[in-house]
DNA sequence: CTTCGTGGTTACCACCCGGTAACATCTGTG
DNA sequence: CACAGATGTTACCGGGTGGTAACCACGAAG
């Protein structure tokens, strides 16, 4: 096979990516340079050229990559049940499943308006996991499709806050905090007063 | 006084933190370069270096301004009754008027990592504001500090990206949208649910 | 009218970074 | 072996950007 760290076409493609996906989430896109991510793949820059055509191709493969397993995430979760209230549990589970993939920051955490392009690529895949919890939030509450947008909006925001400030502090069982986080969104604030 | 477009240093300095504020909003940190701010203001590029010794100086100080002024909108709403779902619907007000101000997306929106000392400043601005929350919601309802810490988080991810979303879709009434966020994180979203 | 402080400009440097051309090295197959 | 094709490397270019040195213009005071 192989000697001497020669990978085949695909098999870099895939390390490539694996790599600049990690490397992009920690510095964002300005902040990290090509012969960056190719040193950090052991390799040298033209190799990168090989496999992608310029930088923004780079990061728009990442983007749509990390849009497409996200939405396959979180539909499977709303889909699972037809209980509103398991929903809105398995929905924030998966955000909790999905947030140690480096590509979760590259959709939620890098809003750093790299490129127009970029940026638009970004918050179609936001507005489409906003919208498919939106249809349903307009379907069982009766509420005008705007007032649904804005809910399933605020829904996700408190996902993604949720689900990265778990993973700066593991210490809470993750189980407990979907938890928490699902009766919080299901019961509201309200119902957790005077729990004593 | 003085014609021609002269300015005295502290209106300079002022005009310049303003434009810098606004343009570091909309194209992020790496992406604006120390000129494009100079000519937006009409100068040129050693007068920004006379008011500021480097471009993250400059970053850093609007990030500080942002910092302490939504501080103080949070903790004025919060501090204003002792009514927890007053304090709620305050708090997202406060969310809501703020997010006009430039300086709101430089400390929600802009998660691009510029550098570490910006990121650590950003970081500890949200923190302070999730931690007024987090104070109050263990206090009132039992629960653990780290636990607290979860749901304010939570809630402060909510309210951002409620209020961002409504920055682009103005049809939406913002007192409707700032009652309808309010009770979806008083009663949940169990409370939406058709009752007839 | 000179002089001095202050607000401003032009022109430049050094460096970094995206992207490319030309060259080298390995592997399989007749 | 020969050689063809794919995998990789060194070395470079051109443009943009943070940052600086040197110089200019205006107004007030003696």
């Amino acid at each position: 096979m192989d000697r001497r760290g020669r990978l085949s076409a695909p098999q870099r493609r895939e390390q490539l990516l694996a790599v600049a996906g990690d490397k992009f989430a920690a510095h964002g896109f300005h902040a990290l340079s090509m012969e960056a991510i190719a040193d950090a793949a052991g390799v040298s820059k033209p190799v990168l050229y090989q496999h992608f055509p310029s930088k923004r191709a780079l990061y728009l493969a990442l983007v749509d990559d990390a849009a497409d397993e996200l939405m396959r995430q979180v539909t499977t979760a709303l889909e699972g049940t037809t209980d509103n209230r398991e929903r809105v549990g398995g929905a924030i589970q998966a955000f909790f499943e999905f947030v140690g993939d480096p590509r979760f920051r590259l959709l939620f955490l890098t809003a750093d308006s790299a490129d127009d392009e970029i940026a638009a690529k970004v918050d179609s895949a936001k507005r489409g996991v906003s919208e498919a919890v939106a249809k349903l939030i307009a379907a069982d509450a009766g509420l005008s499709q705007s007032s649904a947008e804005l809910l399933a909006t605020g829904v996700q925001g408190l996902a993604i806050a949720g689900a990265t400030w778990w993973v700066d502090h593991p210490e809470l069982d993750p189980e407990k905090a979907v938890a928490l986080l699902g009766r919080l969104l299901w019961r509201g604030l309200g119902g957790f007063e005077r729990t004593d």
